[in-house]
DNA sequence: GCCGAATGCCTAGATTGTCTACAATAGTAG
DNA sequence: CTACTATTGTAGACAATCTAGGCATTCGGC
């Protein structure tokens, strides 16, 4: 139940996380909160899935991270985005956009 | 590898056969042919992520079926969009609208 | 000095949707 | 009767996400 808004969220995650630290550095849990924030609460990104994202980022070179102080003075892994990632993310971007298009021509038809 | 388009399908197959449904009956296999050209060659369901749905969409009853005689002559089954699918479709179009709204936000954020 | 709330990281396990890759049937044309 | 194509169907694998927790640290209120 409850299946509103977070079960889209497949497959643009990587996207969303990309983008939010291409606009600076981030702990992972403020890329969470920034991302709520930047979608007016429309989307959520629990922590479930947030984790293992970031994970298969870093395993894939298009972030990395370093251990650091958050604004708060807590301990915290901030994310930046590599130049593997900058690539990823256009081409990421660039499908995402293919796509929603083409849903939106289906949704369009008449 | 070859993960462009397909993985990006998640979440909206169900939106898309009602959609498709929503002009006309048509059978599974027109399903996948109307969505592809609807969509100028950008979504390619697979039969193996078609049927699946259209059964998981008859169970939910949103969708209904009837064998019949395809324009080409053979038997096919023929599905059709019920009251609850037409509901569905509206209210998962509205969500789909608002999901995509909130990525193109994070995605113009700079 | 204690307690609860917030910040922040992390993981195991289940669920689910999709994909790959086949198999089966039925018409039609030659 | 063979070959082809339209069409439905299924098994099994895989990957992403969700649920549901656990742990450590700091801060404020009492």
């Amino acid at each position: 139940m409850a299946r509103s808004k977070a079960d889209l969220l497949q497959g643009t995650l990587d996207m969303l996380i990309l983008k939010t630290l291409a606009l600076g550095k981030l702990h992972g849990w403020g890329i969470s909160k920034r991302i709520r924030q930047n979608s007016r609460d429309v989307l959520e990104v629990n922590q479930g899935s947030l984790y293992p994202a970031l994970y298969r980022l870093e395993d894939r070179g298009l972030i990395e991270s370093e251990w650091g102080i958050s604004p708060e003075g807590r301990r915290a892994k901030f994310y930046a985005l590599t130049a593997v990632g900058k690539r990823a993310l256009r081409e990421e971007q660039r499908s995402w956009r293919l796509f929603s298009e083409a849903v939106e021509l289906i949704l369009q038809m008449s």
